[in-house]
DNA sequence: TCGTAACTAGACAGATCTGTACAGTCAGTG
DNA sequence: CACTGACTGTACAGATCTGTCTAGTTACGA
């Protein structure tokens, strides 16, 4: 470990500008929505200079992108930390819904609130390529549900696609009703249901 | 039919204000979201003076308010005109969905872009009230389902219940990537869905 | 015909927004 | 020691935000 990452980790001195910027945002943006969480705000609670913003973004626009995509590959962490405690199709399925409760319950400054890009999405423009990102990451959570599936039920396809459709549809209305009332047992909810539907084939 | 009634059909002259200024706010802010809609923006779209706004509304937040009942109304209309038609529990359940196709058919200025109310409450502080109302709004459609279902489930009123959550997860989840989607495809999967769980009874 | 209530157009105050400019600090490295 | 690159603090431009004020118009009903 150089000298270098010592100080990004934290240990000896304070992390990057440009990590504390996007913790930051983080907590705002999903705290009080994109649009109304000024660039002043987040560089003050990052506790650093506005020009540090901008030299590590070319613009708010661009900051809500790298946003965006760092709440996908936290994501994505939270379900591989699953998928390493599963066996087999049956329980790779669950860690899909297991990553989602695992992000609910993590400590939020004012409760869960939902899926943060699906929260984000709503405030962007029509053709904002932001709303794309949600939309794939929607979609490849769908598809990761679908590959378990398939080694479930290797011998009905249709019946897998079908299935993996309605599952994460489940998870995804579980977890806007779980940010409307502001914890997760909405979501626990739904994984019993899908648990259900498993066992039902 | 009174004189001012007519005027407010619009057959004769121009609506008032305050139905301009609720109509220009359900396309902007649902076409663009609430906080990055400036009140001068509604207004010259309802082609109305800004003192007519505050005429009829205290605030912009009061406007808001307005805005998430009026939503909450319009998809009851639209439930009650499918029920009317709906014969039997089996139908009565069908109707919520379709009430949401219907709105996804609507006519918008950007395509379809998920529920409305779910939107705004993504956007609202966490203490808002709006997200009470969004809240109640969803409670309120899982209730209808229920009610439904205990019809065509006398005996077993835990199994309603618990199918109830899950048809409004399906119905939520649909609504949502919907919205991402820009069309209303996924809400008829979620209606196949939906009727083929009732049917498997 | 007169009064009343709804509405209009535009200026305005005061705050806040994004983004830029600039001069200076500080730590590590050749 | 000199240089570099990241970072700071503050001031600023220009736009836009919500909400207020005022003076004038328009239409209808008693």
């Amino acid at each position: 470990m150089t000298e270098t990452d010592a100080r990004a980790a934290g240990s000896g001195r304070r992390r990057p500008a440009r990590e504390r910027l996007l913790a930051a945002a983080a907590r705002r943006f999903y705290a009080d929505g994109v649009t109304a969480t000024g660039i002043d705000t987040i560089t003050a609670e990052a506790g650093v200079a506005k020009m540090s913003l901008y030299n590590n973004f070319s613009s708010k626009a661009d900051l809500v992108r790298a946003y965006l995509d760092a709440r996908h590959e936290e994501w994505l962490a939270l379900y591989r930390s699953r998928l390493e405690r599963a066996e087999g199709p049956r329980d790779g399925v669950l860690a899909v819904f297991d990553a989602y409760a695992d992000h609910a319950e993590s400590a939020y400054e004012h409760g869960f609130r939902g899926c943060g890009l699906l929260n984000a999405a709503a405030e962007l423009p029509a053709g904002d390529e932001g709303r794309t990102v949600v939309r794939r990451h929607k979609e490849e959570v769908e598809r990761l549900i679908a590959g378990h599936l398939e080694h479930l039920l290797p011998e009905r396809p249709n019946d897998a696609r079908t299935l993996a459709e309605h599952l994460s549809f489940l998870l995804e209305g579980a977890t806007a009703r779980a940010g409307l009332e502001g914890d997760g047992s909405r979501l626990q909810h739904a994984r019993a249901m899908a648990a259900a539907l498993l066992d039902s084939l």
